[in-house]
RNA sequence: GCCGAAGUGGCGGAAUGGCAGACGCGCCUCUCUCAAAAAGAGGUGAGGGUUCCCUCAUGUGGGUUCGACUCCCACCUUCGGCACCA
C-alpha cells in the first residue's frame, strides 16, 4: 500500500538534474538522418549573479527547446559566456582582483545557477570568449577581414568616453552618452580599426530570408538609413570642388547658400582674411561643444560666413559659403547646399541670417508669395530654367540626368550607418593582431603565430590608461617580415566581435585547427530560433548578420543569415520599475527556487503574461503557481493510490463522461501545442490549469476507472514536461512509465475527439444577448433560427416589434434585428 | 519632431468581428481546527431591482456593421527606438 507523498521540489529537482547530466540526456549530436533544430538564447555576461531577468530569458526558451525535442527534432540548445568586457577590468582596479580570476569565478558561480534552472542546455558545447582557445579565432577572423580589405585603420573623430577611457562605436552612444556608464561622450581624433559594415548596407536591408519581429527590422532599416539622391559638385570661385549630397536635386535652383561642417578641410582654405578671426572662433567653439549639445535639435542653428563664394552648377549663381555646426562632417560629404524654401533646417538658418528664400517647388495653390515655413512636399518646379513646370518627382530624375551629362554630378546613395569601430583602448578584450614596423609599416601577425596572448601580469591603474600600453613585454616585439624591432597594436576588440560568431563556435567548441568545423556548421546552421532582448537590435543582431554575409563572401560559410526566426522577450520588472541594485528591487531567483522549486519559478515566469511584453514580478503571484504545482502533484498521488487503469481507450461508443474526458484531453493537447508554437506560454499554463482542475473534479468518478483516465493523466504529464521538467519526470517515474519523459514523443490530438457535441447558441435581439440555448453542434440554419424565435425570453423582447432580419452565424449565434 | 508598441475589474492578464473579464492573484463567506496557518467549497466589474432580470462598462470622441475590446478616422496617455542624416 502506497502512501501519498508530499511535493518536495528541493528533493526531486537536484536528483533529476544529476541523473540527466549523468545520462548526457541533452547533449546534441550531428545526425544527418534526423531533422536538426538549433535553438539559441543570447549568452550572458558573467556578472556573477544570475538574476530573475536571466531566468525570464532562459526558462521559456528552455520550455520551447524541450517542446521541439519531444516533437522529434534533433535539438541543440547551447550556452556559454560573453566573458570579455569592462566590468572585469573595473573590478581589477577597484578590488585588485585580476580580470581573469574575477571572470572565471563568476562563470563558475553562474554555471551552477544556470544548472538549477533544470535546463536542456548542452554543457559539452560551452564557450567562454575570454579564453585564448576562443579569442585566437577572433584574431584569425580579423586577419581574414583585413586580407579582404574589410578591416582598416583610420584617423577619424570618434566617440570618446572619458570615464571608460575608450572610444565607442556609434551604436554604443545613446543620447550622446556612453551606453554603459552614462557619461557624456566627447569627440576625439584617434587612429582606430574599423570593419567595413557599410559595404553590406544594401544587403543588410534585405530581410526576405528571415522571419523577425517587424520592430527589429524597422529599427535596423532606420539605423542603416539608406537615402537616394545626387552628389552635386559646386565649384568655389578659387577653383576648389565642393561636392554636396542631396536627396532633392530638383531644388537646386533654390540654393542661396552653402554650409560646410566645422571640420571640413575647405573651411581653412576658403576663409578670407577679413573673416578669419570670426571663423576661427566659431570653429573652435563648435569643437568644444559636447556631442549632446551639438546633436540637440532644439539648439539654434548657427553659422558664420567665411567670405568666399561658389557657383551653382545649374544656374551659375554666386552662392556664399558659410560654416555651421548643424552640418555633420561624418554624413554625406560634410557640406550641404542651402535650399531654405524647401528644407526646414535651411529655412531657419536663412531666416536667422537674412538670406533669400526663393521658391522653386510650387506648393499646391501657391500664388507666388513668401512661404511661412519650408515646403518639403512635392509640387511643380518653378524658377528653375528649362526644368520649369516639371513635377518635382520627375524633376529629380531630369536634374540627375542633366548633371551626369554635363559632368556636374552623379546619382548617389547615402547611408546613415557608419563603419563599425572595433578598437577599444582596454585590456580585457581580444588583442588586435597587428604589429607596427618602422620599415615594413602595418604588418598583420601571421596566422601561425596566433594567438596574440593577453599578458597575465598587466598593471591596472586607476587612471584608466590601457594596461597593454604600459606593458613593455607585450608592446615590444619583432617584425614578422624583417625581424627588426617593432611594436604591437595595443587596442583590443569590441566585445561585439566575440558575439558576432559565437553561434558558429558552438558547433565545434574544442576545434583547435579552425574556428568552426565546416561540416558541422553545415548541419546545424542557421540558428532556427533565436531568443533574446530587443536591446541588441542595431548592435549584436546587425553585426552578426554582417559577419555571416562577409564570411560567406570569403568562402567560409554557406549561409546568408545567422538566425532564421527571432523572438524578443520583454523585460521583467518589480513594482513596475526595472530591477536594479540601486533601487534595491532585484529579485533573487535562488530564494524562490529553494522554497518553491525551479519548476514553479519557471512556470510563474511563463504565466505572468505574454513573453514578448515582459511582466511584473509578484511574490503573491508566484504562490498561485506553486499551489497549482501542488494540485497537479496531489492529483497524480491520488492516481497512484487508486492505480492507473490499464489499456488504451477504445474507439466507438462511449459514455458521455468518457467522451467529455477525452474531449478535454484532446482539446488541451491542441491548445497547449498551438500556444507553445506561438510563444504564448501564459495561455498554455491557463489551459493546463483548467485541464487539471477538470481532472480534479472527476477524480473519484466512474471515468477515473477507464483507460481514458490513464490517457488523460499521461497527457497531463507530457504537456507539463517542457514547463515543469522535474515534476513531470518524477510523476512519470512514479507511475512506472519509461525514463525519460523528456524523450517521449509529444502527444497529438484527434480533431474528432476534441470536437464539441453541444454548443451554446447565443441569441441576441438587436445585438444584445437575451438567451443562451444548448443545441447540437450541427444544428441547421432554419432550426437554429426557429429555436431562437421560439424562446420565451426572446419573445419578451420581441413584444410589439416587427422582426426585420435574422442573422445566423453557424455554431455561434442568432441575432434578431427588429424594425424601428 | 519622426518611427514603433500598448491602453480591458482592486492587480497580472484572456478574448483579434459574434456570450467581455478565461486562468491566476487579492478580497469576502463557509468547512476543517481549541485557534491559526495550510488545504478545500462558494462568491467577487459598477449601478439598479434581489429565485430571476435590467442598465452601464474594454483610454476619449466620431464612423463602418445586424453585431466592435477587435476594423477605419481624429485625439489623449504610457513605454521603447531614432533624433539637425541634408
Amino acid at each position: 500500500m502506497t502512501v501519498a507523498k508530499e511535493y518536495k521540489p528541493t528533493e526531486i529537482e537536484p536528483k533529476w538534474q544529476a541523473r540527466w547530466a549523468e545520462d548526457r540526456l541533452y547533449e546534441a549530436h550531428e545526425d544527418p538522418a534526423r531533422q536538426k533544430y538549433y535553438t539559441l538564447v543570447m549568452f550572458p555576461y558573467p556578472s556573477g549573479d544570475l538574476h530573475v531577468g536571466h531566468w525570464y530569458n532562459y526558462a521559456p526558451a528552455d520550455a520551447f527547446a524541450r517542446f521541439q525535442r519531444m516533437h522529434g527534432f534533433n535539438v541543440m540548445h547551447p550556452i556559454g559566456f560573453d566573458a570579455f568586457g569592462l566590468p572585469a577590468e573595473n573590478a581589477a582596479v577597484k578590488r585588485g582582483i585580476h580580470p581573469f580570476t574575477w571572470t572565471v569565478g563568476n562563470i563558475e558561480r553562474m554555471r551552477e545557477q544556470l544548472r538549477s534552472l533544470g535546463s536542456v542546455f548542452d554543457w559539452s558545447r560551452e564557450v567562454a570568449t575570454c579564453f585564448p582557445d576562443y579569442y585566437r579565432w577572433n584574431q584569425w577572423l580579423f586577419l581574414q577581414f583585413y586580407n579582404k580589405g574589410l578591416a582598416y585603420k583610420a584617423k577619424k573623430p570618434a566617440n570618446w568616453c572619458p570615464s571608460c577611457n575608450t572610444v565607442l562605436a556609434n551604436e554604443q552612444v545613446v543620447d550622446g552618452a556612453c551606453e554603459r556608464c552614462g557619461t557624456i561622450v566627447t569627440r576625439r581624433d584617434i587612429d582606430q580599426w574599423l570593419l567595413r559594415i557599410t559595404d553590406y548596407a544594401d544587403e543588410l536591408l534585405d530581410f526576405s530570408r528571415i522571419d523577425w519581429p517587424e520592430k527589429i527590422k524597422i529599427m535596423q532599416t532606420n539605423w542603416i538609413g539608406r537615402s537616394t539622391g545626387a552628389e552635386i559638385v559646386f565649384r568655389a570661385e578659387s577653383g576648389q570642388e565642393i561636392p554636396v549630397f542631396t536627396t532633392r536635386p530638383d531644388t537646386t535652383f533654390g540654393v542661396t547658400f552653402m554650409v560646410l561642417a566645422p571640420e571640413h578641410p575647405l573651411v581653412e582654405q576658403l576663409t578670407t582674411s577679413a573673416r578669419r578671426q570670426a571663423v576661427d572662433e566659431y570653429v573652435e567653439q563648435a569643437r568644444r561643444a559636447t556631442e549632446i549639445e551639438r546633436l540637440s535639435t532644439e539648439r539654434e542653428k548657427t553659422g558664420v560666413f567665411i567670405g568666399s563664394y561658389c557657383l551653382n552648377p545649374l544656374n551659375g549663381e554666386r552662392v556664399p559659403i558659410w560654416v555651421g555646426d548643424y552640418v555633420l562632417y561624418t554624413y554625406g560629404t560634410g557640406a550641404v547646399m542651402g535650399v531654405p524654401a524647401h528644407d526646414t533646417r535651411d529655412f531657419v538658418f536663412a531666416r536667422r541670417y537674412g538670406l533669400p528664400i526663393p521658391v522653386v517647388i510650387a506648393p499646391p495653390g501657391w500664388e507666388g508669395g513668401e512661404l511661412p515655413e519650408a515646403y518639403v512636399g512635392e509640387g511643380a518646379m518653378v524658377n528653375s530654367g528649362q526644368f520649369d513646370d516639371l513635377p518635382s518627382k520627375e524633376g529629380i530624375e531630369r536634374v540627375i540626368e542633366y548633371l551626369e551629362e554635363h559632368g556636374l554630378g552623379k546619382r548617389r546613395v547615402n547611408y546613415r550607418i557608419r563603419d563599425w569601430l572595433i578598437s577599444r583602448q582596454r585590456y580585457w578584450g581580444t588583442p588586435i593582431p597587428i604589429v607596427y614596423c618602422d620599415t615594413c609599416g602595418v604588418v598583420p601577425v601571421p596566422v601561425e603565430d596566433l594567438p596574440v596572448l593577453l599578458p597575465e601580469d598587466a598593471e591596472f591603474r586607476p587612471t584608466g590608461e590601457s594596461p597593454l600600453k604600459l606593458h613593455h613585454g607585450f608592446v615590444n616585439t619583432t617584425c614578422p617580415i624583417c625581424g627588426q624591432d617593432a611594436v604591437r597594436e595595443t587596442d583590443t576588440m569590441d566585445t561585439f566581435v566575440d558575439s558576432s560568431w559565437y553561434f558558429l563556435r558552438y558547433t565545434s567548441p574544442n576545434d583547435d585547427r579552425e574556428p568552426w568545423d565546416r561540416e558541422k556548421v553545415g548541419y546545424w546552421l542557421p540558428v532556427d530560433q533565436y531568443m533574446g532582448g530587443a536591446e541588441h537590435a542595431v548592435m549584436h543582431l546587425l553585426y552578426s548578420r554582417f559577419f555571416v554575409k562577409a564570411l560567406r563572401d570569403m568562402g567560409l560559410l554557406d549561409i546568408d543569415e545567422p538566425f532564421t526566426h527571432l523572438f524578443n522577450q520583454g523585460i521583467i520588472t518589480k513594482d513596475g520599475t526595472k530591477m536594479s541594485k540601486s533601487r534595491g528591487n532585484v529579485v533573487n531567483p535562488d530564494d524562490f527556487v529553494s522554497r518553491m522549486g525551479a519548476d514553479t519559478v519557471r512556470a510563474y515566469l511563463m504565466f505572468i503574461g505574454p513573453w514578448d511584453q515582459g511582466g511584473d514580478w509578484s511574490d503573491q503571484g508566484i504562490a498561485g503557481v506553486y499551489r497549482y504545482m501542488n494540485r497537479a502533484w496531489n492529483l497524480v498521488q491520488a492516481v497512484l493510490l487508486a492505480g492507473l487503469p490499464s489499456g488504451e481507450p477504445a474507439a466507438g461508443e462511449q459514455s458521455p463522461g468518457v467522451r467529455d474526458l477525452r474531449r478535454w484531453t484532446h482539446k488541451t493537447i491542441r491548445r497547449v501545442t498551438e500556444d507553445i508554437e506561438r510563444f504564448r506560454f501564459n495561455t498554455m499554463l491557463a489551459a493546463l490549469m483548467e485541464f487539471t482542475n477538470y481532472l480534479g473534479s472527476v477524480q473519484g468518478s466512474e471515468v477515473a476507472r477507464t483507460p481514458a483516465w490513464s490517457e488523460a493523466i499521461r497527457t497531463l504529464l507530457l504537456l507539463l514536461a517542457p514547463t515543469a521538467p522535474h515534476l513531470a519526470e518524477e510523476m512519470w517515474h512514479e507511475l512506472g512509465l519509461p525514463y525519460s519523459i523528456h524523450n517521449q514523443p509529444w502527444p497529438s490530438w484527434n480533431e474528432a475527439l476534441a470536437a464539441e457535441e453541444q454548443i451554446t447558441l447565443v441569441v441576441q435581439v438587436d445585438g444584445k444577448v437575451r438567451e443562451r440555448l444548448n443545441v447540437p453542434v450541427g444544428i441547421g440554419d432554419e432550426e437554429a433560427k426557429g429555436q431562437a424565435l421560439a424562446s420565451a425570453n426572446v419573445r419578451k423582447f420581441l413584444d410589439n416589434r416587427r422582426v426585420a432580419n435574422v442573422v445566423y452565424v453557424p455554431g455561434r449565434l442568432v441575432n434578431i434585428v427588429t424594425a424601428k
